[in-house]
RNA sequence: GCGGGCGUGGCGAAAUGGCAUACGCGGCAGGUUUAGGUCCUGUUGGUGGCGACACCGUGGGGGUUCGAAUCCCCCCGCCCGCACCA
């Protein structure tokens, strides 16, 4: 449908009101529009600037209200539009109670998208990049989330990623910026090499293409020396953050405590050493096996296995990522022709290439203990391979049922630990190769380090500089940034598997930092996950030139109150912004361990039960809600339909009961005569009484991030209040004023829009969002009488009208005497009685 | 397979040991209106009854308790994460 002109409609302010005095009934024939007075509120708050954070100290407390900033992929659609409702509640609550809130915006503005953009238009990736960031900050103005504008960055400005280069150079520094060769994720659409977080199930996390594997040289960040702290550091978040993100991150992280044992190789002077979470099991090992991709397999193989393993190498190398995933597939491995001395029995095991073991994870190679492991037990009962038991755990042999047990139990054939439980075998077993020097307890990782290469155009360039003599030189600080190369455009972006930053000759060519000798620039960018481990940083004094922020502002303003944004990046993009906070604090830049104090996970938006797209044509234009229905009615929508974690399918979604609510509360403001300042003391005590509930109430809930419920309080405060003007105290009670005024000040949290508006109806000059916020009267909360419920055996009998402060002996006594009561008991005995004063009255008759 | 979460009216959801279904949508009835829409009022879990009421009811079964949507055990269903990590 076309929408009205905007402005067009009138909203009522004080116009002629029908009033059915004798059935209480209004009828209007003009309804507010929540769309009409959204650009004069937009220039309001673009004069007044209420949301911007003051850095000098002015007594206020300090709030930091961060949302997941945007990729400038196109317009805001529906996904931003809960998101950004949400994020914005928190900043709006704090504000109104009075503190000093930093609530920045900017824009994650590199990444493939605007490079894949480009090659399609022969254009520049800044250009559809930055023509999409103004179109978005358009939107988000009118959307009117309480952002300081003063603050907004870019990551793909120069004078932003000169600092993501700082950064690189002290991780360098540091040695936790290296370069190493092996086995990368390589996408083969995108062109480019992946980090094991944005591989999903064998396919690449953005494009969906099928991840291959190659051998390259790559950089990577050494996050894996701070999974000890990372995985530690988590037990302050809990309750804090989401539960399920937590979890996600530990078994990310997937710490496993065991033991390495060495093997000795018949004919190879070094030792071979193995992980294992069981070293208790030590005797029951029958054979090893190694990585079928490790190098070691290669230097072990006998001459005349040889031929054999490399036909099955070729073979395993081959096999898709899908292939290996497939959960219910056969072992496959084959024999190396050599043998194994197991340290603590001396005997000869033999010792098999497969790729049911992984060569990145610990040593690459295992021993198999069949008995207790259903992976090596499927290899062995293939091969043929022996099975001998060394816990007795009560269960039936694994060689015949082909269950291999993995429970606990005394052990059994293992010499110097027979008898001993599990702990204390994996306990005793550790000494015994300590003390032998063949073995000693590990910790194991599950977390790999971050690979930040990439081979595109658009992001942050590699600040290092390749030379013949000198190696990997840094570029110095002080000719930071090294910019993009100019004059590339279109086609010579085009994926080639090599950067397209390496045909900009005149770019890559330089003198040696070091010897001022001709060398190269390195062409590789960044992952643009690095950019945005730190952007909440840089918004704290989003202008410094000393360095990557102020350091006292960081610590005036961090860690950040709550963070909103998607669970998708419940590993990414947290993972590696906790990883880069710690390295800070180790730098002694930061004086907290933990970026983010609290974190909330909005869901996602719907239609019909299905992720929405465009290609299904299963979509929802956030354009044209906003034009049908105005601002406020979509995100008071989105906040109202249920608990903010929760998903929101659109079809279930109600704008048109939205609509009705903000009519009916510009109406109760505009009906408001009592004069501005009236004394509530005096007016309609029920209603102060409600009006003081609900603001205590909400207050309660918008704290504990329960927003539908907050809404729901107001929808009762706005009923009651329109009970009160139609058949009880009247519009010229002060009680509906303040009730008016309270609506308005809670509103603003959810419909700023509509909240100003009615503020100013009521005759309030100051915008309500720098009007505070309301407190209740505690004496209000106080009820005269409460409903005390009276029950036999569990069921609600009589209800009584006692006063709060009654005695429980008092209580009882009413309860008894209540004829209802005594219908019920039907002259029955009375066994018990059980009095929660002043609530409630259980009666149990004797049967 | 392993781990975690969830299951409440026609629908989105409230209630975290004490009146189940707040609030909203949708429905029904009435009022206002030339009419429609808007707006206002009432009503709306099921079964039975003219009715006051009665009984049943939070996926199913069992348990703890004076009292369970809420806590415990088993089962069913759905969702999410991980998935050869030795």
């Amino acid at each position: 449908m076309a929408p009205p002109e905007r402005g067009a409609l009138s909203y009522r302010t004080s116009g002629p009101t029908k009033r059915d005095s004798e059935s209480g009934s209004v009828s209007s024939d003009e309804q507010y529009d929540p769309r009409a007075v959204q650009d004069k509120w937009q220039a309001r708050w673009a004069e007044l600037e209420p949301f911007t954070a003051v850095e000098t100290d002015d007594g206020r407390e300090r709030r930091y209200a961060l949302d997941m900033f945007p990729y400038p992929s196109g317009d805001l659609h529906m996904g931003h539009a809960e998101a950004f409702a949400i994020g914005d509640v928190p900043a709006r609550f704090w504000l109104q109670q009075g503190h000093n809130v930093l609530h920045p915006i900017g824009w994650d503005s590199f990444g493939l998208p605007a490079e894949n953009a480009a090659i399609k238009r022969d254009s520049h990736p800044a250009e559809w990049t930055y023509a999409n960031i103004e179109t978005q900050a358009a939107s988000f103005r009118r959307y009117a989330p309480s952002f300081d504008w003063s603050r907004r960055l870019h990551t793909s400005d120069p004078e932003y990623y000169r600092w993501t280069q700082w950064l690189f150079l002290r991780f360098y520094e540091r040695g936790l910026a290296y370069r190493k060769g092996g086995h990368v994720n390589w996408c083969p659409k995108d062109q480019t090499v992946l980090a094991n977080e944005q591989v999903v199930g064998g396919h690449c996390e953005r494009c969906g293409a099928l991840v291959e594997k190659r051998v390259l040289t790559q950089w990577y960040f050494k996050i894996t020396d701070y999974a000890d702290r990372l995985l530690d550091d988590m037990a302050g978040l809990e309750g804090h953050w989401p539960e399920r993100v937590l979890l996600m991150q530990r078994n990310w992280i997937g710490r496993s405590t065991g033991a390495d044992v060495d093997f000795t190789i018949e004919g190879r002077d070094e030792p071979v050493t193995v992980y294992t979470t069981r070293p208790d099991t030590l005797y029951g090992a029958t054979f090893m096996v190694v990585a079928a991709d490790a190098p070691l397999a290669d230097e072990i193989c006998a001459p005349e296995q040889r031929a054999a393993f490399e036909a099955y190498r070729d073979e395993v190398s081959r096999e898709s990522e899908i292939e290996r995933l497939s959960t219910e597939r056969e072992k496959t491995g084959v024999f190396l022709g050599r043998h194994a001395v197991n340290p603590v029995n001396g005997e000869r095991i033999p010792v098999w290439a497969s790729d049911y073991v992984l060569a990145e994870y610990g040593h690459g190679a295992i021993m198999a203990v069949p008995a207790h492991d259903q992976r090596d037990l499927d290899f062995a009962l293939k091969f043929g391979l022996p099975v001998r038991v060394v816990v007795d755990t009560g269960r039936p042999d694994p060689a015949e049922t082909g269950v291999a047990t993995a429970g606990d139990g005394a052990l059994v054939n293992s010499g110097p630990i027979d008898g001993l439980p599990k702990a204390g075998a994996i306990a005793r077993i550790t000494e015994i190769l300590d003390e032998r020097g063949t073995g000693r307890a590990s910790v194991n990782y599950r977390l790999r380090d971050w690979l930040v290469s990439r081979q595109r155009f658009w992001g942050c360039p590699i600040p290092i500089v390749h030379c013949e003599s000198c190696g990997e030189v840094p570029v110095p600080d002080d000719q930071l940034p090294v910019r993009l190369p100019e004059g590339l455009r279109g086609a010579d972006l085009a994926p080639k598997g090599t950067s397209p930053l390496a045909a900009a000759a005149d770019w890559v060519d330089v003198p040696c930092p070091k010897c001022g000798v001709a060398a190269k620039r390195d062409t590789d960018t960044m992952d643009t996950f690095v950019d945005s481990s730190w952007y909440y940083f840089r918004y704290c004094s989003p202008g410094y030139e000393g360095g990557p922020f102020d350091v006292e502002q960081v610590r005036r303003w961090m860690p950040v109150d709550q963070y909103t944004g998607g669970v998708e990046h419940a590993i990414l993009h947290l993972l590696y912004s906790r990883f880069f906070t710690k390295v800070l604090y180790d730098m002694g830049m930061v004086d907290f361990t933990e970026p983010f104090k609290r974190l909330l996970n909005q869901g996602q938006v719907i239609l019909n039960g299905a992720g929405m797209s465009k290609s299904t044509g299963n979509l929802v234009d956030l354009g044209e809600q906003i034009a049908e229905f105005g601002v406020d009615v979509v995100r008071l929508a989105m906040l109202f339909s249920g608990p903010p974690e929760d998903d929101i399918d659109w079809a279930d979604v109600s704008p048109h009961g939205m609509q009705k609510f903000l009519a009916r509360v510009h109406r109760i403001a505009s009906e408001v005569t009592s004069p501005v300042g009236a004394d509530p003391a005096t007016g309609d005590a029920t209603l102060r009484r409600a009006t003081a509930h609900a603001v205590s109430e909400a207050t309660t809930l918008v704290g504990s991030q329960r927003f539908n419920v907050a809404i729901a309080r107001i929808m009762e405060l706005v009923t009651a209040t329109r009970k009160a003007i139609d058949s009880g105290a009247g519009p010229a009670d002060p009680a509906v004023r303040e009730a008016a005024e309270a609506i308005a000040l809670l509103l603003s949290l959810f419909a700023p829009y509509t909240a100003e508006e009615a503020w100013e109806v009521l005759g309030r000059t100051a915008p309500v969002i720098t009007a505070g916020w309301p407190s209740a009267d505690p004496a209000l909360l106080v009820e005269e009488s409460v409903t005390c419920v009276v029950q036999v055996a569990g069921k609600v009998r009589d209800r009584l009208d006692v006063p709060p402060s009654v005695a429980a002996d008092e209580l009882e006594r009413l309860a008894l005497a209540s004829p209802k009561v005594q219908e019920a008991l039907g002259g029955a005995g009375i066994a018990k009685v059980i009095v929660r004063a002043p609530k409630i009255v259980n009666i149990v008759p004797q049967r």
